[in-house]
DNA sequence: CAGTGGTCTAGACCACTCC
DNA sequence: GAGTGGTCTAGACCACTGG
């Protein structure tokens, strides 16, 4: 066999040397790369949606002409970036947020004690807001465009443990209501998933230490200026699109935040 | 070419079935694995210091006699858990904590706005204890044992913001003084690192809210019950063996401690 | 230029899952 | 047994580094 197998952007030739005359920056990027960019639009496309089965590397290979061996080093960059779920003997799987597995990456507060919590949820609030400048500035929207406020109550074993104010993109989360949240059972950002088409990718979190105000300490219960958590958050989506913006408060009387430094 | 090229425990030969009769679990594992395993030993007994060159990847496969591939896919893995650094066309180094790459990895408070702080380092207090029954058990020591105890102030354009207890162990840490760490220029994981053959791969951090004590407050010219993160950290070294506890309590106003979910 | 890691291919065989 | 991902090999060529 020789050179050139694909229909993809060659980045050399048979022997020749790169870039041809003229500007700058040709954009290199090897094959691989240019699959995984395929198969992430095709996940962002919805053409697989999450928990499905992908066609299998030989198939994949066979479409886009390349080899089972680089089809498979795409593949091996989109689970470790928890996009896909491979699974020996039955395939490659979209990855979802209905999943004990994918509960712990996006909640770090564990029981000083104990097992994982009975967690239970009130939501106190669903309302469309135009986007204050710092919410619209974080979610790179428009300020005063619409966005969706949740305010909610998280209880582990029956103790009221995490105050949290969201704030959604109101194009995106266009029928979002109270009764939706309420009702649904099982992890918000999996009703994001399935209701809304958008799946949340990763997120970056920013924590401070905080006294608590009247309005927090009369939801958990506790003190005037008893020292809370606060964890601000934005997730993106496909295209690193911020999605949302969230500010908890947590008690960390009997939790802690749980970080791996790696 | 046919089977069984290896001299490691070969996990299938030629042709026939897997495990011989007898007692359970053969405790299979893939030759990267075992080679991946091989380096590792090599990078704990000190064959290949911290910021030298490890052999290249022909040279491994000819001492472990298996193909480039293997070593490759075993590299990759010490790679991705920042045990080693690949530099294409130069070779593959192993990991040091003297590099402004590496400090980011274990120090996660940022300026809320600017750049990256003018550290300042003033240690209070150097000493040898008998560890707690609390230290003893995270670093995985007898109670009553001998530990190293610090205790230190680090600031950041001249303002006070972490006050931090170090514990380590007394046998690995033997000729630490209050002098070595105050002349010592740089990352104290680098000290660790050149002076104690020590080198922390991973940490594991719990992260809480507490009111600043009195003690606590005057070292960081702060108001008595001050919110600030309280963050438990525990590191281990190779082998998962934990070699260092630390508790740092930071402020939190012109700060944040940043994370990134993924 | 030689040597390094990085990409890509082609083909073999293994372990696992499901029918 | 057929199909999937997982391992391993062997060989080619590329991009980058340094003498």
């Amino acid at each position: 066999m020789s050179s050139n197998p694909s229909n993809l952007s060659a980045n050399s030739a048979s022997g020749a040397g790169a870039s041809a005359s003229g500007a700058s920056s040709p954009t290199f990027s090897p094959l691989y790369q240019q699959i995984k960019g395929l198969i992430t639009q095709s996940l962002q496309s919805g053409e697989w949606k999450p928990g499905e089965l992908i066609p299998s590397e030989v198939e994949l290979a066979a479409r886009f002409k390349v080899s089972q061996g680089t089809v498979r080093k795409a593949i091996d960059e989109l689970a470790a970036e928890n996009l896909v779920m491979r699974r020996q003997g039955k395939g490659t799987f979209v990855a979802t947020h209905h999943e004990a597995r994918a509960q712990f990456r996006f909640l770090r507060l564990m029981p000083d004690a104990g097992e994982p919590h009975n967690a239970d949820n009130k939501i106190l609030e669903v309302k469309r807001l135009r986007a204050p400048a710092e919410v619209a500035r974080l979610l790179d929207i428009k300020s005063g465009d619409s966005v969706v406020f949740i305010r909610r109550v998280q209880s582990f074993d029956g103790a009221p443990t995490i105050v949290e104010e969201l704030w959604l993109p109101g194009v995106i989360f266009r029928g979002l209501t109270a009764e939706r949240l309420v009702e649904y059972k099982g992890p918000m950002y999996g009703l994001f998933e399935t209701e809304f088409g958008t799946r949340m990718i990763r997120a970056a979190e920013k924590i401070r230490a905080v006294a608590a105000d009247e309005v927090t300490a009369e939801l958990l219960s506790i003190a005037l200026n008893t020292p809370l958590l606060s964890v601000e958050r934005v997730s993106y989506t496909y295209g690193d699109k911020p999605v949302e913006v969230r500010r908890g408060l947590y008690l960390t009387d009997h939790h802690h935040y749980q970080n791996e430094l790696s």
